[in-house]
Parts: structure tokens; C-alpha cells; sequence
DNA sequence: ACAAAACAGGATAATTTTATCTTAATTTAA
DNA sequence: TTAAATTAAGATAAAATTATCCTGTTTTGT
């Protein structure tokens, strides 16, 4: 569905967000050690969502990744897939036409087009807020 | 959301349910020329599709690939997505995690499952008779 | 029997995605 | 001011996916 690099940038994004709301900045290597994920490739990750502005980062000792506390709440799912793979899964036909559309639609369109707008919906309202409080209470989990 | 294999995979079968409606067999050759993609990667994914038995392929001279008229029917995307790209997108974990499970959900377990439920169903209802007719009749394309 | 048309299967190559490595820049604390 | 911790960025490598090529086998018409 989402791309691996995708994954560990949601991923990824929830535990700085879950830390964030406690006030505590993460290194790289303790992002990765949570969430299981390999340290380089995940920096290079965390170095586009730096650039898009979902994430904060700092450098030199004590440096880490953060997320503006009042802002997390504003921070949905969507912001991330699409700084990372896009919006391919939005629009993109299911069937690999070069085009989605109504006037010239693949055999799949209309019914592959609701699955697609209920992700799409899902990945737009969903905050990252909400689920870094998840993972805090235990109730949800970024490994194994 | 599928692999290109898979694109093409369900893109062949319509094709060849297509052409098995109206008694026709069609060559390899046809079919990758109707559905615009590239023959020899083709061949391989209906190589697939025969020995899952979901098509039919005949030998020599005036061969090609066909699907009995009884069947055709019968035959849903799943039985296609199933063969080339496994079952991935119905079990696997929307962010990775080893196992998708109610006891250790990811952060968005149950909004994804919700989708991934959708299109499990999209996938094993939609029966691949009722995309070939569309095409048949002009209302849905396999190319551009 | 033979040649031609067509699929099967194995080997190879190109591309994309995933992952790692190395060096530079930044920040802080001692 | 120097050393250590930390991210940035570019280069490289490994793995997976996509695509092609070549040879073999099957079938049919002549
Ligand atoms: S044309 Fe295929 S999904 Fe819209
Ligand atoms: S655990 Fe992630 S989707 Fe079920």
C-alpha cells in the first residue's frame, strides 16, 4: 500500500509527536531503535520531512527531531504520504492508465475510486496527535 | 496499490474474458498489444495466471489464451491479484509491523483495516464477466 | 517430415526502491 | 577552543521489481 520509506516516516512521525506532547526532543538513533526501522535510511527521511515542514529538526549534541507542540494536532497522515510518495495513491489509476478519469475510465474506476477516496478521507482526517496518544497509553504500537 | 505485474495481470484477463465471450482465442502478441503492455514481461505473468489456472494457454500455431465460456463468470480479482501478488494487501500491516493483529494494532489499525476490508470485498465480488462486457461495449477502456 | 507460429522457461539486463557509508556542517558542553 | 554529539548531504551498494533475450517445446498446416 504505502511505500517502506512511507512507513517509517508515519512511523517515525508518531513517536517524535508522542514525545513532542511530553516535551522531549529524540535523536535519529532513538527514533530508529522504536520503531525498528534502519538508522541511515530513516535519516534520509527524516531529512524530507524536515524539508516539508512536518517535522522540526536540530542539529549538534542534544539535537533531535521535535514538533512544534501546538502544531501536532494540525498534522494529519496525509501531510506525510504525500511529502514522501505523493499523491499517486490518490489519483493515480488502479489499472496503470496513464490517466484516471470519468470520460475515459479503466474497467475498475468506479468501484476502485470509492476504496481510494475512503483512503484518501481516512489518511486527511486522521491527526497524528491523536495516534502519538494511542501509543502512549499503550493502546497502539510502532514495532514487531 | 498493486504491483505493474498485477496491472497487468487483471488488465490480460479481461482482455482474454473479453475475447473468450465472443469464441475467440487470442495470442500473446494481441494481448500485449491491445493492453499496451510490454510482451515478454506479459508472457511471464500469463505464465502465472495458466499454471494458477485462472487462464487457459494453447500451443503452436493459432494458440494463445483463452478462458472457458463457464467460467468466466466465476473468476473475481482476487483469484488474479491472489495469483501474482499474493495476499499481502488483505493481511499485511498498513505500516509494516510484522503481524496485523487486534491484540497489538498499529496506530491505525482500525481505520485501515476499514479500507483494506473494502477493497478485499471490491476485489472478491467483482467478478471479471462484468469488467469484460464493459470493455466490450465501450463504456470502459484497457489502455491510454 | 518439415516449417512456421506460438507459448514455456531460464538467463540476463535495466530500473527503482531500499539501505549503507563517508564526509561535512552545526551545536553544545567542558 | 576543542571535542563530542548530532543532523545534512552526496556517493555507493544491495535488493526487489520490471523488462528483455534466447533457446526449447508444442501444435498445426503443408
Ligand atoms: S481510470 Fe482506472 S481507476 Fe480511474
Ligand atoms: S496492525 Fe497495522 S494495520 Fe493492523
Amino acid at each position: 500500500m504505502f511505500s517502506k520509506a512511507c512507513e517509517y516516516g508515519i512511523k517515525a512521525t508518531i513517536y517524535i509527536a508522542a514525545n513532542s506532547i511530553d516535551g522531549k526532543r529524540i535523536s535519529l538513533k532513538g527514533i530508529a531503535k522504536h520503531i525498528d526501522s534502519p538508522e541511515a535510511f530513516t535519516a534520509k527521511i527524516l531529512q524530507i520531512l524536515a524539508r516539508e515542514r512536518v517535522v522540526n529538526s536540530v542539529r549538534g549534541i542534544n539535537g533531535g527531531f521535535e514538533i512544534d507542540k501546538h502544531r501536532i494536532q494540525d498534522i494529519v497522515l496525509a501531510d506525510i504520504v504525500n511529502a514522501i510518495d505523493g499523491d499517486a495513491i490518490y489519483k493515480n489509476c488502479g489499472l496503470g492508465l496513464k490517466e484516471c478519469s470519468e470520460a475515459r475510465p479503466c474497467p475498475v474506476h468506479d468501484k476502485f475510486k470509492i476504496v481510494r477516496n475512503n483512503l484518501k478521507s481516512l489518511l486527511e482526517t486522521t491527526n497524528v496527535k491523536s495516534l502519538a496518544m494511542e501509543v502512549d497509553s499503550g493502546l497502539a504500537f510502532l514495532k514487531l
